[in-house]
Order: structure tokens, then sequence, then C-alpha cells
DNA sequence: TTTAAAATTTAGGCAAATCTAAAAATTAAA
DNA sequence: TTTAATTTTTAGATTTGCCTAAATTTTAAA
């Protein structure tokens, strides 16, 4: 059996895989869970004997294949939760976090199945991320982060990669939500921030807001 | 906080206590969550500190109101998260209860409130059982259990007071479910079981299953 | 009412998940 | 390349929830 803590960290290491190609280090673990990295190092030797990850003292670790199906997994049930809050609750995009960090841990593969069907096989969650399917798959994605747009290029914003609270409220509050345009009308080389239009009014974003912004490109 | 294994605790207490006017003992709460009593004292101990049960050793314990409200509160969502399955995610009602078990610890007001509303606020759940509303009061219930009819009354199944799988998979095999029209035929004062009619079948059925049946005269 | 049986509590331990402080290994800087 | 700073691991504790075995209290039986 999988504890509830062995899930949170599977969860965290897949996060911190898709922001490089290197291993996982002990601090980044400790940071996105917010803990200490001796605890963190703890719990990899757990990992590691149910060989749920590979792990090299001193180097990190990367997620096993069961490692890493467990980790997409649970991705699914969060996502498919956040729909099921958005759609049929009238949660707001900004309020579902908390309770699917939940959710994401009821176990009943009938149960999930059954929440997609009934959820009509969602491709993406409120925050426009991708759902795996139920074989773990990702739907292929169209999308390009705002940093990576050239000058004067525009488009739509189709997703977040990421839905703590404080992005999505900080997002509201610039009028940025599922479908806005927006268009790159200066990049600054010293900070990688940004001057982009939205409605017509003129805005300065930094970089870590525009590295988290999904854009689809017409 | 109140943890998971403190609102099981609760939640058997609760149980327990609509048997008898009497304080719960350790050895029943003990078999009722499939632990020792020892076991049973220590997380007692713990409950009495936070005031959610009021406890005299060696005399068993009662729930205090704080707890009352709190395990009542669980109910309502076991059973709320049961109707949900069953009407909205087509589950049988015999499959609901270990996930409506792990649903009913997910911590958010809104959520429980927004799903009642959701499933139109039910006054009971897929086994008949009734849902406290969200100040906790249970709605009227006019049945009896099928154990307390007199010998040649009848009536319909409207309820179950107890929810686990091999119960409920005897009750089918009996082809008993809701709606069904029971005629007592014969009480046996021996071992209070019972000779009922079910579609023109005689059955015999221990009191045990007697004391679950709910049913509503005509 | 004394004694035997049953129920309950206490004492001492264990595993999971965390922590702090100290030691060891790696990386970066002089 | 040696030293200093940073990262990671180890050692030793703590809390929660559970266990077994022994002691205590209550209940039932003789």
């Amino acid at each position: 059996m999988i504890t509830l803590a062995e899930e949170n960290y599977l969860k965290a290491i897949l996060k911190l895989s898709k922001n490089s190609e290197d291993s996982v280090s002990t601090n980044a673990i400790a940071d996105e869970l917010e803990t200490k990295a001796s605890s963190v190092t703890d719990m990899i030797k757990k990992l590691t004997d149910k060989q749920l990850v590979d792990y090299v003292p001193y180097r990190g670790v990367n997620l096993s294949k069961p490692g890493l199906n467990k980790a997409v997994e649970i991705v699914r049930k969060h996502r498919l939760w956040e729909v099921f809050l958005v759609t049929k609750l009238k949660f707001k995009w900004d309020e579902v976090h908390y309770v699917a960090e939940q959710l994401e841990h009821i176990k009943s593969h009938k149960l999930v199945d059954a929440l997609d069907a009934y959820l009509g096989y969602p491709q993406h969650d409120p925050h426009g991320e991708p759902i795996p399917d139920k074989d773990g798959q990702f739907p292929k994605s169209f999308s390009k982060r705002l940093s990576e747009l050239e000058k004067g290029s525009s488009g739509q914003v189709v997703g977040v990669s990421q839905d703590n609270q404080s992005f999505l409220q900080y997002l509201n509050s610039l009028k940025i939500t599922l479908g806005t345009s927006i268009s790159v009308v200066q990049k600054i080389d010293f900070d990688n921030s940004l001057e982009i239009t939205i409605n017509n009014k003129s805005v300065h974003i930094s970089n870590d807001v525009a590295r988290n912004l999904l854009i689809k490109q017409k």
C-alpha cells in the first residue's frame, strides 16, 4: 500500500521533473512540499525500497516506471475532480485547488473512470492543464508558454501551468482568464519580463508569470 | 484539527450510541473499528482532552455536544456522497460504502453544501438512511424496524440501518430491495427470528436481519 | 459474599513521518 | 587546487496511532 505522504512526494517529483531534464534534488522537493531536506531524504529511502523512484545519494531522484504511473494517476484524479468542482458544483477556478488536493487521494479505479465518463472525458482542467487518460497518455498540446512568444506575436490564453491560489488571483486582477487575447509588445532582456496588451490595455508582467501562461497562436 | 482516526472513532461512537441509551463500552468500539481495546482507551483519552467525548474510566464514553456535531457532519457527508455515487455515477447500492468511507473525510464546508444542492437536498441515502441537514437535523421518519412489526402486519422496505456489503448482498439474494413488500407470517419467540412473505414466497430471517430492515406501513 | 471470569486500563514498544543539530559530500570561489 | 559555502545525509528525538502483555476493576457465578 502506498501512503498519502508517499503519494504527495511522487506528485512533487513529477512536477519538478517537468521543469528540467536533470534528476530532482532533495532541496527542491523540500521546497515544493514545505518540509525539511532531512525529511525528504528519509522518505526517498522508503520510496526507493518500494521501487517507486531511482535514487543516487547526493545526486537526486527520478521516478521509476511504476512511480511515474502512480504520479500521473494522481494528477489525473486531481484534474478530473477540478473539472467536477467547476462544471458541476460551480466553484471558481481559483477555489478548487485545496479541495482537489484532498480528493486526488481517494482510492477507487471505478470511481475515477465513472467520474471521467460523467464529465464527458474532458481533456483539460479548468486551468487549461491537460488531463491524462486512463492509460496515462496526455492529450497533445498546441500551446506555447507566453514567455516563448516573439515580440509582436499574439494569441489566446488556453491554460496556466500552475494553479496556486495567489497566482490565479493575480491573473484575475489583471483580467486574464481562459480565452483572453494577449499580444507581446516588448521583451525586456534584462529580466525576461514582458510588456503585453490585454483588451487594448498595456501591462507589464514578470517572466515568472509569462512562463506559466499557456498561449495558443492563431 | 481533528484527525482521520479521530473522525472514525466519533462516527463509531455515534453509531453505537443509537443502539442503546447506555454509554458506549471500550470493547464495543474495538469491535466496531476492528482494533484492540487498549488502542480504544488511548484514543478515548485524546478525544477527552479535545472535549469531543465525556469519559468515565471503566464506565464507557458518550459524545459531547461538539463531538456529536462532528459525528453527524461525517454521517451527512457519507450519505450525500453515497447519493452522488448512485444517482450520478451509477454505482450499485452495495458498491458505495467503501468509497464513501473515504469521501466522508474530505474537508470543505463549501463542498458539502454545494454537493447537497447539486443532488437536490436528498433526505435519504440509497439505503434509505436519513441524511441530516446543514444544521444536523435528521428528517422525520415514519418507518419501523421489521423486527418491531406485529404478526400479520405488512409494509414496504424503505431502508436499512446498516450498509455493509455482505448484508446488502444477502438482501439481494433474498430479492429484498427498496420498495419490496413484506408481511410478517410468524414470530419465533425463541430467537426472535421471523417467518415473512416476499412476493408470495415464504422466507425465514434472523432477528439480526429484521432489526436492520426499515419498513413503512400503509 | 467470596471467587472466578470478563472487561478495561496501564506499561512498554513499534512504525510512519516529521523535526533539529551535526557530520559528510559536493560545488563554487579565491 | 585548496578553501569556503552549499547541499545532502546521518543521528537522535518527537508525535500519532497502534500493538502485546500484565495489572486493575467490574461483573457474574458459586
